[in-house]
DNA sequence: AGAAAGTTCGGTACACCT
DNA sequence: CCGTAGGTGTACCGAACT
């Protein structure tokens, strides 16, 4: 008996959830993004249904372009809260099955399961997932998380011929080289574009020339613990357990990117004021305490940048928080039109009792 | 006295998801 | 040449402090 990891991922989470309220919808091209507005500047898209992504529509592109691939997409905008409650649905079924489920996001989960047949537990989870909600997911088998979350992209409806595939693939020892050894090294969960970029310029482009790498030279690249990671990630390693415990955020922010760039400091110190009343709302509300403060700024040429601040003492106090901020926000030139401002608070770890 | 070594802090880079 | 969101987390580095 093994210890699998099955991750599992929901299918175009946001445009799957506006399709399950509006029926009318299905089979067309869905964009969700900013406030469904598709002539919005300054906004991208969160979620392009697989439809809109024939048009090479994808998250994270401004919502102009996607008007412009994809011009009789329906635009819908973000609604969080049916999202909040799809995704509780969701894990809910999850963990109706028995076994640790590690919620990663809205529409991820890892499950961490002892079973001889893991595929038969994923099948079993898409049907369960599927009837009770209307949602689909793909699933990833594997025995630690990265490499479960790499098999589940091998499931996707993109990656399946014609309706042959099952949703779900497996990952493991066996197949790990075969499958991911001429792949780029970004294939893997952890290296994005940077870290590729690097790698790159020491000749290593693949998983299999990473995997064959000494120690020792990506160390001294990457640093001691990042370096034998991602040594460890591309000969199919990974993180193993799978925790069940309720996830305590480190902090939380907010940002906004303006419609027109700010030149006032009025406007400025207004709007950072604003993000932390909000901000600080919201800790207050879960019971949480601010230890530092931190604000972002992006200016029009899209150069970002963040002071921080740890307060004398762990506070909820407004008004320290605020002048905290527009501290930090003074330590900025601020004679650039501004793009973007941001508050982000970090948090005490939680007192335990009540 | 001075070096060494650990800790805290501010700041930055980079990663991930939609 | 155009346009590039929002949210959260970890690693690392240098300087200050101990």
């Amino acid at each position: 008996m093994s210890t699998w990891v099955l991750h599992v991922d929901l299918d175009q989470f946001q445009a799957a959830v506006e399709v399950r309220r509006h029926p009318e919808l299905a089979g067309r091209p869905i964009i969700v993004g900013g406030n469904g507005d598709p002539a919005e500047p300054r906004k991208v898209v969160t979620c392009a249904s697989y439809r809109a992504r024939e048009f090479g529509v994808h998250a994270g592109m401004p919502l102009r372009s996607a008007a412009r691939k994809c011009p009789d997409a329906v635009f819908l905008p973000l609604d969080t809260d049916a999202y909040d409650k799809a995704s509780e649905e969701v894990m809910g079924l999850l963990r109706d099955f028995g076994y640790p489920v590690e919620v990663w996001g809205w529409d991820e989960a890892y499950v961490g399961a002892d079973v001889d047949d893991p595929v038969a537990l994923a099948k079993q989870i898409r049907e369960v997932i599927a009837a009770e909600t209307g949602l689909t997911c793909s699933v990833g088998i594997s025995d630690n998380k990265q490499r479960a979350k790499v098999a589940t992209g091998f499931g996707k409806p993109r990656a399946r011929g014609n309706g042959h595939a099952s949703g779900v693939f497996m990952l493991t020892e066996a197949n790990w080289m075969t499958v991911m050894g001429d792949r780029p090294v970004d294939a893997l969960w952890g290296i994005g574009p940077r870290t590729a970029k690097k790698l790159a310029g020491l000749g290593i482009t693949t998983v299999a020339d990473l995997a064959s790498t000494d120690a020792e030279l990506l160390t001294s690249t990457f640093g001691p613990t990042t370096g034998l990671w991602i040594l460890l990630l591309a000969k199919g390693g990974g993180d193993t357990n799978v925790s069940a415990d309720p996830w305590v955020p480190r902090s939380r922010s907010h940002v906004v990117t303006f419609p027109k760039d700010l030149t006032e400091r009025d406007e400025m110190e207004a709007s950072v004021i604003d993000l932390a009343r909000q901000t600080l709302d919201e800790i207050v509300e879960q019971g949480r305490v601010v230890t530092r403060v931190a604000v972002t700024v992006r200016t029009k040429t899209f150069y970002t940048r963040t002071k921080i601040r740890k307060l004398p003492s762990a506070s909820v106090d407004f008004n320290l928080i605020k002048s905290t901020a527009i501290d930090l926000l003074n330590q900025f030139e601020l004679d650039r039109p501004v793009r973007l401002l941001g508050v982000r608070l970090e948090l005490a770890p939680p007192t335990g009792g009540y």
